[in-house]
DNA sequence: AATGAATGAGCTTTCATTCAT
DNA sequence: AATGAATGAAAGCTCATTCAT
């Protein structure tokens, strides 16, 4: 829990991923990670309670990344659609960018820790998300008899599952575009207030 | 692989869902499970090259009493929507009956394995939900400018994440019978050919 | 906790007391020991669920040997001055024989265990005291009015610790013979019914 | 070891002596230490050059206190049976008021240190002990024909022993004025000059 | 004198797997 | 086919000690 230390805790986490995407969680040791790091072994334990506080960690960074993503990209956007065009795109670019590790880390996140933890470390996504669908029903660009809550969470998972669908099992028949354009409409479709 | 072996393989296959449905995944070891399963140490061996070929066989014994219980529920029905709705209920009871394995089952399969092997295991339940969507295309129930390949994954994934977000993530702010509604609206508004 | 293998506890405990003589507590690692013992690491573990529960049976083994050197060399003895002479003798002889471990394994008892443990262990050799100084007293051999359990904890304690410092502490002003004298006498002063 | 520091070496003393009372000594870490005793690591090695010279410490302490104990108590008092009652009676409070760590020490000194570490710390008590002996045989108030450096080191270890069955072994069949006295009378009859 | 982040050797324990019976 | 004792590599974690500030 040191303060003002030469970013330890982020070049752990660095490593942590590095050293995970490429051995997989299981194989991954902290002997392995600190060796990557370039610090002693100790010093692990200074900033992380225990080898399985790392999963929930990368989750949030990973979370926050694509959530931070999505704002910046939206400014001044104000059309719903629009704005569920930069999720599917940014999504699809973190999925890409993160492939090796996402599954492993959500695999993680259940396995190691309650699912209370999982939907913590979400809560601010699905917030704003939230935020958006009801600005949106106000607009009247979406239907309004839906539930909000269960439906920006479901959103989020349908993105999500088939970005990794795209990326991680490869089911890549179709180019990238067409491949966004069907996430699109099959949700425009479903939402879309005529 | 023998069957006919005073089924100790399904004894296996059972002690392991018990073991790992109460210490998870990481914690259940194979001594555990031979002491449940009421055999020796080196019995395991006979049936399972190794611990982590275990986790597919639990999955497919998974998805496998889905689609049976699916095509078990819709004999003689027709109409997609009926179809759809047993999908919906039945995975809803699968998920409820198996919670405490169904995500540790799923992330170890992720883990240890290939996306390959996912792919192989749902390749049954995906086709068999492909043919059903190309009748309701035919029939004209639904709407044909689709990817029916893409459309099927993604309705099981929708489905199957529904309803763990319901039974695992504890998401009931609703009964289950509104809460199905939702998930079943949801498709049909993206589907429903007017 | 197998039972009919070659002899691996008493190899196990055997060279326990080798090197924990040698090295002390401290210092003996598990892995000295099985290393001394010519086994594997995880075999110790089929014997002793930890290494803490070395010290005890090493405890046990020595007030068992204590006791049964005792009871051999007091067959047909009946009289309480000629016993307890066997039973000064005898302490002496063991604690020379394991001054090194002595001190350390009654200690280990002590840092790691209850004291009830310690009680239990000595309970078979504090009952036979009780028995015999009981039998004493209706011979009128020593005086009746005195705190029979009391008095057995009391002059093992006693004799064990003078033993101790004679051979551990190395207080060896004077010849074993005068030494036992000593501690002989100082009880017999005590107890003599005239 | 300095004295005018801010009284930190006491601080650590006394530290030292709660954390042990409460964890045992195997369990104690310097680092809990310093945090009970309010200082930072560092500085516990400004103190002391090592852990395991903490113990010998704590022991130095308790022999110390009872010895002025003591001596306090029997100013005045010339009888060696009186004065034999104030070092049980005082032996017993002691006893009491450290009975979560009094066998702690005394086992720590034994595996950390030589033998000759421990009489060291004793050799005052002791010396103390053998004066008043001669003395009293000087006034024929107790027989003469005795060691005089067995014996005093005997009634030690008697009472000694005798208070941490009582406190520590729970051997408290009896009230403790009752106990007190067998202590007594076993040494009166022992060494009484009728 | 005081600090506390950093160290890294070293420990106990677990457990998948093997193999002689 | 079945057994279960034996294996030994490997892992997570602790902690006394150091040292730059």
């Amino acid at each position: 829990m040191p303060s003002s230390t030469g970013g330890k805790y982020d070049k752990i986490l660095k490593a942590s991923i590095d050293v995970i995407s490429e051995k997989g969680l299981d194989k991954s040791s902290v002997s392995d990670i600190v060796k990557k790091a370039g610090i002693a072994q100790g010093t692990f334990y200074l900033y992380f309670p225990s080898k399985n506080d790392l999963i929930p960690a990368i989750a949030d960074n990973l979370i926050t990344i694509t959530l931070d993503g999505v704002r910046e990209r939206i400014q001044g956007k104000e059309n719903f659609w629009d704005i569920l065009e930069v999720v599917i795109d940014e999504t699809l670019k973190i999925t890409d960018a993160h492939k090796d590790i996402i599954v492993l880390v959500y695999s993680g996140l259940s396995i190691n820790h309650s699912m209370e933890k999982w939907e913590l470390l979400y809560r601010p996504y699905y917030d704003w998300l939230e935020d958006i669908i009801n600005k949106a029903i106000q607009n009247n660009e979406i239907i309004s008899n839906i539930n909000v809550k269960w439906t920006s969470r479901t959103i989020i998972n349908l993105v999500e599952n088939a970005a990794e669908r795209y990326y991680i099992g490869r089911e890549q028949d179709d180019t990238l575009e067409v491949f966004k354009d069907e996430v699109f409409k099959f949700l425009r479709r479903s939402l879309f207030r005529t």
